[in-house]
Formats: C-alpha cells, sequence, structure tokens
DNA sequence: GTGAAAGCGCTAACAG
DNA sequence: CTGTTAGCGCTTTCAC
C-alpha cells in the first residue's frame, strides 16, 4: 500500500497540488478558492484518509514541528515528570518531543545537539550539562529557540527556567538547625554544575549564619554514576567515622533514597535523634516510616514555564522584534516539613 | 550563518556532489573514487564540521531513523526505565526516539501513530492500549516494523514482548496462601486490557486450586486517572467494609503506592498479620517499613528484546525474506520477598 | 572514477 | 481564483 500524496488528491480532484496545498494550509480563504473546491478537496482528503508528509513538508519550509529535549536521565522521575508536562502543553500545539539522555556526558550531549541539528528540531530544551556552552552558543547565533533548565550556565545569556537552589539548602539547613541538630552532614555528587553548587552553598551559609562551622569530615560527594557498592560503602564509611551526625541533608532524591538504604542496611534508625532531609521529592519520602522531610521543586511549574518560552519563541521566531528578551525564571523550591 | 549543504563542501572540493555524497555514504570504495579525492574531501567535511540534513535524506531514502514510542505516562517509573534503555541501544544504532503518552486514551493513540506516520518514523513501539488494534494492522500491512509491549493484543499477529502476568499474580496469591492468609483482596484498575485482565485470573486461579472462594467484596476496581480523594475514598470503604482483609495484592505499583498512603492516613498497620504485595517494583516498596513484597517484571529484559526486535526488522526490512518470523517473547516475573 | 540530472512530496512565488 | 514551476538537500541511475 503505498502512501498518498498532494499530487494524488489533485488529480482525484481534479484541481491543481497548489490549490490542494493551499487548502491544506488554511490558505484557501486568503487565496480565495471557491468554497466549492474547497469543499470537494476536503471531503476527498477526508476520504482517502491524506495526511500530508511531513518530511516533505519540513524540507521546504525548515520547521519540523519538533522539539529536542535533553536530559540527564529520562529515567529519573524529576526529569520524567518534566518530560510528562511538556509533552502534554506541545502535544496540544502540534508539537512532538523528540528526548535524549545525557549521563552528564559532554561528548555525548554534544553528540546529541548535533544529531537534532541534522534532524532540524525547531527548539532545544536542554538540562546542561558543564562544557556545551559553545553548541549552545552556537545554537543561540543561529537564531534557534533554546532554553536550559535545571541548571544554569550563568555566563550564558540563554533563557533560563531555575529554581532557587541555595535557598532551597538554605531553608532545610536552618530548619535543621532550629531543631537543635549540632552536626549535619551534606551528602552531594562529584557533577560541579552551578546548580549543585548552589545547594552546597546554600548549606554553608546556613550554617555560618546560625555559628556553626562546617566540618568537612561530614561532606561526601559521591561520584555520578557511581556502582551501588561504592556508593553504599562510601556513605556507610562516613557515618560510621562519624557517629556524632545528627542529621543529613542529600542534594538529590536518588542520593537520598540510597542514605535510606543504607541507613536500613546498618540498621541505624531514623527519628528526632536523627534526621533526613533530601532534594527534590519522591514517594518514597512521603510514605517512609518515619517520613521524610523534603525540599521540594515545583514541577509542574517549572515544565509550564519552559513549554511557554519555547512556545512563545517559535510562535514568533520569525519576527525577532517581536520576541521578548531573555526569560531568565528563578522559582522558589518549597520545604515540606514531614 | 546559513547551514552548509552537500553543494558547498562539493564546490570547495571541486568535485561534484555525486561524489560527496558517495563518500558520506561509505560507498566511495565501492564506486572506486580514489583515495585523494576522498581524503581531500572528508578533510573538508570535518573541517567545515558539514552535517548532512538528515530531513532531505529522509525524504529521498524514506527512512527517518527514527523510531515512534507510544507509552501510557513517561513519567510511570516503569515506562520511564524502559524507554531509557530503548533511547540507549537505539541511540548506539543511530536511531533516535520520539516518544509520546497515550493516556490510555485510544483516540490519542490513534492521533499519536497518525502524527508518527505523517513524520515517517521507521518502526514503532507501543504499549497499546484498546481499540487501536486496527491501526496496528495498517501499520503492519504497511510493512512497518512494529512491536508492542507491556500488552498483549491476542489476535493481532505483531511482534510482542509480554511478561506472563498471569502466573506473576498467581505466585504472589500462593505466597499469600502458603503463609496462612485467608482473605487475600485484589485491587486492579478498570482498563481491562488483556495484561490486566490476566493478572486478575492469576490471582483468582491461585486461590480456586487452594480452595478458596473469590469474594467480589475484596475486589476493588480503580478508574484510570482517577482523582487522588476518591481513590483513597474507595480503598478506605474497602477496608472499612472488610476488617478481615489480611493481605492485598496491588496490580500495579502506582495503585499499590496509593494503598500505602491510604493505610497510613487510616493508621493501619502493616506486619505478619497484614501484608501487602504490589506488582511492580519500585524503590518506595524496598524501602518501606516494613519492606514489600513484589512481583517484579524484568524491565531490562524486557527492553532489551524489544530493542533488539525492532533493531532486527528495521536491519531487514529491504528484504522481507531474511525477517524472522513473528516474535512473540513471553518473559517470567519474578516475586521479591521482602 | 566522476558528473549530470531526475526526483522524493511539498510550498509559495509568479503568471495568468 | 487557479495552475505552472522552481526549488528545499540529498541519493542514485545512467552516461561518459
Amino acid at each position: 500500500m503505498k502512501a498518498l500524496s498532494i499530487k494524488d488528491i489533485a488529480k482525484k480532484a481534479e484541481v491543481s497540488i497548489t490549490t490542494v496545498s493551499f487548502i491544506l494550509n488554511g490558505k484557501a480563504a486568503q487565496m480565495r478558492i471557491s468554497k466549492a473546491v474547497i469543499e470537494k478537496v476536503e471531503a476527498i482528503i477526508k476520504e482517502m484518509e491524506f495526511k500530508p508528509n511531513q518530511v516533505a513538508r519540513s524540507l521546504r519550509t525548515g520547521n519540523t514541528k519538533t522539539i529536542g529535549l535533553l536530559v540527564e536521565d529520562i529515567s529519573n522521575p524529576f526529569f520524567a515528570s518534566i518530560a510528562r508536562k511538556i509533552e502534554d502543553k506541545a502535544y496540544k500545539k502540534g508539537y512532538k518531543i523528540s528526548y535524549s539522555s545525557t549521563e552528564n556526558n559532554p561528548a555525548k550531549a554534544k553528540d546529541l545537539i548535533e544529531m537534532f541539528k541534522s534532524r532540524q528540531v525547531d527548539a532545544y530544551i536542554i538540562a546542561p550539562v558543564p562544557g556545551i556552552e559553545d553548541d549552545i552558543k552556537l545554537l543561540l547565533a543561529e537564531g534557534i529557540p533554546v532554553v536550559i533548565f535545571d541548571r544554569n550556565l550563568p555566563d550564558l545569556d540563554v533563557n533560563s527556567v531555575a529554581v532557587d537552589n541555595f535557598n532551597g539548602t538554605y531553608i532545610a539547613t536552618e530548619y535543621l538547625i532550629n531543631k537543635g541538630k549540632k552536626n549535619i552532614a551534606f551528602v552531594t555528587v562529584d557533577v560541579h554544575v552551578d546548580q549543585m553548587d548552589n545547594r552546597f552553598l546554600g548549606y554553608q551559609k546556613a550554617l555560618k549564619d546560625h555559628g556553626q562551622l562546617f566540618n568537612t569530615a561530614l561532606y561526601t560527594e559521591i561520584p555520578f554514576n557511581n556502582p551501588d557498592d561504592n556508593t553504599d560503602a562510601q556513605l556507610k564509611l562516613m557515618f560510621e567515622l562519624n557517629p556524632e551526625i545528627d542529621a543529613v541533608l542529600f542534594s538529590t532524591n536518588y542520593l537520598a533514597i540510597k542514605g535510606l538504604g543504607v541507613l536500613k542496611q546498618i540498621n541505624k534508625q531514623i527519628n528526632e535523634d536523627f534526621t533526613i532531609i533530601s532534594y527534590d521529592d519522591h514517594d518514597v519520602f512521603r510514605l517512609h516510616t518515619p517520613p521524610i522531610s523534603v525540599v521540594d521543586q515545583p514541577i509542574e511549574e517549572i515544565a509550564e514555564r519552559i513549554i511557554d518560552i519555547v512556545l512563545h519563541e517559535l510562535a514568533n521566531s520569525n519576527n525577532p522584534l517581536n520576541r521578548r528578551g531573555l526569560s531568565k525564571v528563578v522559582l522558589q523550591p518549597h520545604f515540606i516539613e514531614r
């Protein structure tokens, strides 16, 4: 079964392909094509279930109606949830999403951007990894809409939607201090993206503001993509060497989940005297016994702001004058006490 | 900055575009193009960072090197994990993934298939919703590779990767019975896809084989996409009306997670006398106090089998003779006792 | 060994 | 009001 083309429709309707094309693109009125012809052609299109070949259209018009989405890992609930919301909104506007996971690997990220480029995606939504600033600059130089999120690239003039990471850990740390905690550990990843660094800084600043000293022994950095065993061992070591720890702040949900696993293994109870807080919420924390307080990122709002910016830029990419300036959105995280 | 085309390269290298094209496609040797020319052209390609326009290539060749992935909801960890694995393997073979969430809505699923079609995706990976059998048939009739997974469409001659759902609930139920449970409730969704029905049947059969009667009062069906409040209320009601319940088998992880939330609200302890089992694992269950036993689906293997079939069909789609017959893969779930 | 040219399906000047 | 036609960038047949 061969796919239909605009030609087949034209032949069947006994009009030219131009006429069909105009009707297909809603330019019939403006081209003052007669009602009779429009109706006839539309009837045939419907009857034959003709769908224009989007690839040909893309080649001709230069836009593909797809948005490239680059995240760290689509199987991380944080990214998956955002992906889902973005997909929904994009779908309603006729856009499709092509996604890829960068694994925090700049080489892979660069390669993915290349692939997206050669596929002519209309816009990019990127959770950036360090080292791809130049690639993003290139995109911008070509006038392609880009929004970065989750992490900021401070010295890049690019739209971004971020959460105030500094404040997130600040309020969490402050909460712990107010609860009388004296030895608050901080567990994070070794990926020094702006966002992670800020989470660390928020923690440090809160300690300082409340007259506590930052103790490097209570700071653990886990390599990204560490095999589980190593991570477990590293965390165990920290707990063993520092029995005075009375609270732990994890800079990201999957580390906190690993942490809970380790605490279970070493049979350390979470209670009034030993508190855990995670950055990013997760069902695990809500249902845990006892429940775990978290710094929650407004996922819904993040996704909304991202796609709004993208769609707006896309809608106005023809007349650059109409494009609003850079959007640098900073949303506030919420502390959920449990 | 205008994008380069093959023409620019040809001009710069002072050869014809044909030559460039051959070199680009690795047909240089077979066309017996001289080494000197090849090297010169390749140097220029590298120097100018030329990337062929994939859209034009697609229009010409008819294949887009992208695979359409239709899942119920990309933010469900089960689908997200599978999506991730599929993405990885596809990426290594030069394929990209375009995903969409069907929300169990046949109209949306149909529409998405149309969109993918007009975008000429090379192959489809679909977690089917009932009512799209005809659309899948159409795809097959056109010779496009399709693999369905998670749910089977029994009367369709299409590649599928499924898990033995019947056996999954059977062994879980048997486990509970062997633990001495007499009133095992079953909570499932109202979506009557083959896979969910089989989970129910496995539960029923196990009861029967062990001389227990199926009690409809202990069977609760939650509407898909139910607002949280309703679901909670429905579950509460079941627990209230049937205090004799000594175990609950949830047919899917998100229902079990909801269930845990409800049990927390009504302060019902999970212990030797009251056991919970979920279909599909999740971090929540592993870390829960007490931990929750689950029927685990071999996600990794599912993803692997899917992408293997797809890539194999794709590789041999030119010579249909070489295509192996239908692959109907059935994998076994594992019961994880915790 | 290399090049000219047709054409994939569609859009949009430009003609009439 | 509708049709003719020139490409979009690439692959591939055929010719030299």
